[in-house]
DNA sequence: GGGCATGTTAGCAC
DNA sequence: TGTGCTAACATGCC
């Protein structure tokens, strides 16, 4: 389920609780960590990864781009306290659930974190595309990303793009040049913007460049504010594709202009776009 | 049974 | 060096 809105809904569930009453994450220990698939490590071994994580304690619950930041403390005698931060990624299919120990396993849970109060946090993730990394420093993982895309200035992100060539799509779903947009909200952003996907960056006018940020962040907020998408049988959640303009509307008419969405492929990927409102001339 | 899927990466060609 | 293509990862739904 994970493009920068879904994993933000995770991230504020694990951060708050979720209305539905599954419980915050933070605060409780982690008592033990089951490995069931372990190539979904990134950078430990099972018995390296259990070992130094048990008896940390979860500080804080944050999100950079589509990668979740779990901060951790050990307590120590001496010396200060150990800090480590849990990074996970979703990728195509992952889950993460605050659940009661005893609650039944589904089909695909591949890593299971024994917490204090008869709690587990479990990851579940049917395509195991899923990676988590355990470190120090978070940079090992995360800091070749560029922007977070909810927290880049125009300024920043026009001088960014001027940077690129190519076509527009590509570097949008680009992490290190913004972190966050995926296949859905890039095209989505696009249509909101009347960009053709295939646009080249540089043919690009300032104007096209200031309503594509205005764009980006008026989509990505929007995901957040209806609690994510909600994609097929992988994940029941928020609501916001009964918002979405071009996604999976091949066909359909455009509720702008009534022009029948078009599919096409743009670097390997399903794109949809209005060819009335979004012309590759601009 | 073929085609498709919210994501990323390595290897290769230009 | 940057861009972009293919295959790979692995599974399940239509």
């Amino acid at each position: 389920m994970p493009e920068l809105p879904e994993v933000e809904t995770v991230a504020r569930a694990l951060r708050d609780g979720t209305p539905a009453g599954a419980p915050a994450l933070v605060g409780h220990v982690i008592c033990s960590a089951e490995v069931l698939w372990p190539r979904e490590l990134g950078n430990l071994t099972p018995r390296v990864f259990s070992r130094r994580i048990s008896g940390t304690r979860v500080q804080s619950i944050g999100r950079y781009g589509k990668y979740l930041l779990i901060g951790l403390e050990r307590p120590a005698v001496e010396d200060g306290n150990e800090r480590l931060t849990l990074l996970i990624h979703l990728k195509m299919s992952g889950r993460l659930d605050v659940v009661p120990r005893t609650q039944a396993f589904t089909p695909h849970a591949r890593l299971v974190w024994l917490l204090d109060d008869d709690l587990a946090l479990r990851f579940d993730d049917a395509r195991k595309f899923g990676r988590v990394w355990l470190v120090g420093d978070p940079a090992a993982v995360i800091g070749n990303l560029g922007p977070d895309a909810l927290d880049v200035p125009l300024g920043a992100f026009t001088s960014r793009l001027r940077a690129r060539r190519g076509m527009l799509k590509p570097v949008l779903l680009d992490q290190t040049f913004l972190a966050g947009i995926g296949n859905i909200y890039a095209d989505e952003a696009l249509h909101l913007a009347r960009l053709h996907p295939r646009r080249t960056v540089t043919s690009l006018s300032d104007a096209d460049v200031v309503r594509l940020h205005d764009a980006i962040q008026h989509v990505l907020l929007a995901g957040i504010a209806a609690n994510g998408a909600s994609f097929d049988w992988v994940y029941p959640g928020g609501n916001f594709q009964e918002n979405f303009k071009v996604y999976g509307r091949t066909g359909r008419p455009c509720q702008t202009c009534g022009e029948p969405i078009q599919r096409i492929l743009v670097a390997q990927r399903g794109t949809h776009f209005c060819p009335a409102c979004q012309p590759l001339i601009g």
